[in-house]
RNA sequence: GCGAUUGUGGUGAAGUGGUUAACACAUCUGGCUGUGAACCAGACACGCGUGAGUUCGAUUCUCAUCAAUCGCCCCA
């Protein structure tokens, strides 16, 4: 019996799952310098914490569910995001008592099922940040400008960042009733998809693709004509932070994420390679008002965005397949074969507790194998250990990248690597 | 959920309705039982994604199924 894998899932292991370790810390780093704590939260939820807060209009939620019943007859879904999690932990452990806004930031595998597609898993990883409590347009563009800088840092060479507005719910609610009426009479000669979004979500309909469709949106209502002052003057403000950083940016008035929870400023950040590689959002967010309280907590407003870090992971290969260091090994230890693997094993040891990275293998190679296998293996250095060596406590080290050798004895091996593996690292 | 393309060893890849499925790289063994190369000899697909059917016979034909890639939808 062969087992396949999971459609939409996949394995990674070895360099690649440690470039996805980095990314995170990255990440986790510049998170914390903007004053962002972990969280932790369950990776299943009951279903209805998802449908009341993503929104049941939502793809997402509507079609897109791991959900299933339990053992106790509950029913339960596999987190399809984070928002809503961080949002229920708030309120069961009523951290919203605490100084206010909460900055939290977390990392975790989330579930849709989907078709996949390049850079389209129904499990992937999401890194995001909440910052919860306090309505302000410098959280709001604190955190765009952390999602942008980080994906800098990162070592993308640019960033096209995305951004719009949506009007707070009043501002909303009249843009809503003006689409409908604009798009009327169209309904009928307008595409599947977008006489469903009439119903849906006409905010949608602006995203069509269609050409024939975008004639029409060509001449609908525009956003910022209905957007009450406030709302206006609050984007505003943004975008005039992100010009006084030298944030580049474009207003993308057609921008309407699919969570139906966001209001105020929406944003997405995205890049396309020199091969044309183009992935779709890197990460995208938003502001939101209801959504602690739609979830049982005070009406506090928010402001969070999420990486997708399989995406960053693709795109950061693309544009560079040597930008991660690689797993490799300080010290091969070579042996002869019978009574000199026992001394290697425990040379090994106790150079491993003065932290040095170390390899060995226990089968009867030759010496060439073993330093055949030492190079594959990364290693800087051969440590060879043979009877005469041991009788005279000194070691031949080969410098697996000069091919020099030298005898060190037994005293200064650890400060013979300790000086020369530094100037690797230096020269790396 | 819809449409298109694809599916041969660890990898890249050729090929055919019929005895041993090319070739290359990688790997392993020996020639060389203390130094990463080269060379020489040899090994390496329980069988061509999985299942069923057609056939005297299928990896090659048909159907189903699964998966990957791309587009739509949606999103990270």
């Amino acid at each position: 019996m062969n087992y396949q894998i999971q459609r939409g899932t996949y394995d990674a292991y070895g360099d690649d799952a440690m470039n996805m370790k980095k990314i995170e810390e990255t990440l986790s780093a510049i998170a914390l310098t903007y004053g962002y704590v972990p969280i932790h939260i369950p990776t299943y939820e009951q279903t209805e914490l998802f449908t009341r807060s993503v929104g049941e209009s939502s793809d997402i939620v509507n079609k897109e569910m791991f959900s299933f019943v339990d053992k106790g007859g509950r029913n339960i879904s596999l987190r399809p995001e984070m928002t809503a999690g961080v949002m229920r932990a708030i309120v069961t452990n009523k951290l919203y008592a605490q100084d206010l806004p909460l900055k939290f930031f977390y990392c975790g595998n989330v579930f849709r099922y989907e078709r996949p597609q390049a850079g389209r898993y129904r499990e992937f990883t999401q890194f995001g940040v909440e910052c919860v409590g306090v309505s302000s347009y410098y959280l709001d563009a604190e955190a765009i400008m952390l999602g942008y800088n980080s994906l800098l840092m990162l070592g993308f060479p640019k960033v096209i960042l995305k951004i719009n507005t949506i009007g707070d719910s009043l501002s909303r609610e009249n843009y809503k009733a003006a689409l409908k009426e604009y798009f009327k009479p169209y309904k009928n000669t307008m595409c599947e998809d977008c006489q469903r979004r009439y119903d849906t979500n006409v905010l949608r309909i602006l995203d069509c693709k269609s050409e024939e469709d975008q004639k029409i949106i060509a001449n609908a209502p525009k956003i910022e004509n209905y957007l009450t002052d406030s709302a206006k003057e609050y984007f505003q403000k943004i975008i005039k932070i992100l010009d006084e950083c030298q944030i580049e940016y474009e207003i993308d008035p057609n921008l309407v994420r699919g969570l139906d929870y966001y209001s105020q400023v929406v944003f997405e950040y995205h890049f396309v390679s020199d091969q044309g590689v183009n992935l779709g959002a890197l990460g995208g967010g938003g502001h939101y008002d209801n959504l602690l309280h739609d979830v049982g907590g005070p009406s506090l407003s928010s402001v969070g965005l999420a990486f997708g870090l399989e995406r960053i992971n693709t795109l950061l290969k693309e544009i560079d397949p040597d930008c991660y260091e690689k797993t490799t090994v300080d010290i091969f230890v070579v042996h002869m074969g019978n009574e000199t693997i026992e001394h290697a094993f425990y040379l090994a040891s106790s150079l491993r507790n003065e932290g040095f990275t170390v390899d060995l293998t226990y089968e009867n190679k030759n010496i060439g194998a073993q330093l055949k296998l030492a190079t594959r293996k990364k290693a800087s250095f051969a440590l060879i250990v043979g009877e005469n060596e041991i009788k005279e406590h000194t070691y031949g080290v080969k410098n697996l990248l000069t091919q020099e050798q030298v005898n060190v004895a037994y005293e200064d091996l650890v400060d013979y690597f300790d000086e020369h593996l530094m100037e690797e690292h230096h020269e790396g």
